[in-house]
DNA sequence: CTGAAAGCGCTAACAA
DNA sequence: TTGTTAGCGCTTTCAG
């Protein structure tokens, strides 16, 4: 492999020069820049990105650390980021974790490495001492989809989203509702935990009583989801709404229904989280979140970051969220009582 | 940022001795280790990568290229490599490319760069040009799902996959049977050719006429597989059963069927390829191909590549793939005597 | 406008 | 077992 030396030699020059040439540095005479560019041609140069790396102290790449790409909902938002990033001469380098050590792991590694030049954490939220970390060896970092009082983030307001979630059925005259999630609980992100407050909060200010035999959190899934709906729906005196925190789960739901012959949405009206595309095919109705969007401006947020090296007080943005109405939902079937007992 | 340099002061002891403390080498008193573990601790030291990089002309780093992450396909491969990379001390580089000239770029780029260890490149034929320059700077390089008599690669056999699409639909007395792709001649992969070329292997065998009128190509996506199906089920003399070329457009079709009245798989049978997660809700038959395992095989492959430094003739694996059976088809309506007459 | 040389931080060969 | 030193390939002063 040729390198900046043999250039320099081949073309009777400095490296120097040849150096110049190559960052397009305009003091360089045309005719010398000739003679370079002729000599790069003949040795098939290329210059070697990792020694230019260290020379610049900076590697133009940033590390993306997100959930295993297991759920459409991180896709898209990683379709943001690289949309974002395209436009750019960074490149992403994906960290995906399957488990919390692995992203204890990953996090650890990366916020002390001099080995990117930022960091995009997707969907997880940081602890205190990881921050600290990451605050302390002052590694441009962005969230997305996770909040945290010190760094940039991006959130969508999952608690409004889970209160207009429940609050569109209520508005349907539903007074049973449901709720159904994955575990509360998790290492990840705490977007289900926002939604459930959001599906309390709405409760709340309809005057209708919590049940906590209407909530039901498992494994996730749709069969899982299937399971819990089964479970849910046959209880006495069983919902006719359910909200479930992502589409997939409100799928499952679906699968339920038709297992035990309810109508949707005549006997049951389904709501879910997430507008997937699979959501249109099976006429859900659902909340989108602007997935992609996320993914592209928490990617600026960062780049910005990186850039202006800047040092002022953490930036939050907060995306809206919108309803989308589809064929899931229709108003309650029979209006019972239990809000006004 | 603390260096090695500063580790060593620290410590009393050379750079040399730091560096094999970092390295594991066992030739190092256990006091010095301490001593210099300690140094790390206190100095909140960690090497530079890039440094290390450059030092051992070994980067750990692999490019994937691969097509804009739009179908689930890619996506399920993507896992399948970063599930086998996931056990190595490599790490993957994102190359998603949105069109030609930049998956040309990309190519050009990666391969004479020293910028990483390995290639992996996804769906996408390499051109006789781009297969030499790899060739001939000695990049370890893997293809999956495209074919090259000069690099290792994985494929999937499309043709037999077309082919058992339509010797299904055959087998269940079908006669006319449309074919539905996106464009056949696209700079990517050309799977969508090959599973073509099944299907008319599949019709010839059977001693069926190929009628061009029963072949549709265009953009892809549902929404255009939908307006091809329509545009295909009212001429006269209308297919009783599809073949699509990915499950996405299966589900266009089943689409069009509906905005037709067409009941499935009574009046129309439709088969659709990928078996993504979608087709088990839609109960589409479909030709189910080991999308992970081919991430997981070509990723091997490229390791033992940059181990290995093999230099022998490139190897080519065949993955299998599969029929399923669901309830988008069933014996063909009436039997018409095209075929026999 | 250009050449020489001093780093960037690390590894590894060579002495000691 | 350890310290010293010569690279790895590039960028960037600093003279000229």
């Amino acid at each position: 492999m040729a390198t900046i030396k043999d250039v320099a030699r081949e073309a009777q020059v400095g490296v120097g020069t040849v150096s110049r040439v190559i960052n397009h540095s305009n003091a360089v005479h045309p005719d010398t820049r000739k003679k370079v560019l002729q000599a790069i041609e003949d040795l098939h140069y290329s210059p070697n990105l990792t020694a230019r790396r260290l020379s610049l102290g900076k590697t133009w790449q940033i590390a993306v650390i997100l959930p295993y790409l297991t759920m459409p909902s991180y896709v898209e938002r990683l379709r943001g980021v690289q949309q974002a990033i395209g436009e750019t001469e960074y490149y992403p380098i994906l960290y995906s974790v399957g488990n919390p050590d692995q992203r204890d792991e990953y996090l650890d590694i990366l916020s002390d490495q001099t080995q990117v030049d930022g960091l995009l954490v997707m969907s997880m939220p940081l602890s205190t001492a990881q921050t600290k970390k990451i605050l302390h060896n002052q590694v441009p970092t962005v969230l997305i989809d996770a909040s945290n009082p010190e760094l940039d983030h991006i959130i969508i307001d999952d608690i409004a989203g889970g209160q207009l979630a429940a609050q569109h059925l209520i508005d349907l005259g539903h007074r049973r509702i449901a709720f159904l999630s994955d575990n509360l609980d998790t290492p990840f992100q705490e977007s289900g935990r926002d939604r459930y407050l959001g599906y309390r909060r709405a409760l709340k200010e309809a005057g209708l009583p919590f049940r906590s035999r209407r909530v039901r959190e498992g494994d996730k899934g749709r069969q899982a989801a299937c399971r819990m709906a089964l479970d849910l729906l046959s209880q006495p005196e069983p919902p006719t709404a359910v909200v479930a925190t992502c589409d997939t789960k409100a799928i499952g739901v679906l699968d339920a229904a038709r297992q035990l012959n309810l109508r949707v949405p005549e006997d049951l009206s389904v709501i879910g989280y997430d507008n997937i595309r699979d959501s249109e095919y099976v006429s859900l109705t659902t909340i989108s979140q602007p997935l992609l969007e996320s993914g592209i401006r928490g990617t600026r947020l960062l780049l910005d970051l990186i850039d202006k090296k800047r040092d002022v007080p953490p930036r939050s943005y907060q995306l809206p969220i919108e309803l989308v109405t589809r064929g899931s939902t229709a108003p309650a079937p029979n209006q019972d009582q239990e809000g006004t007992k």
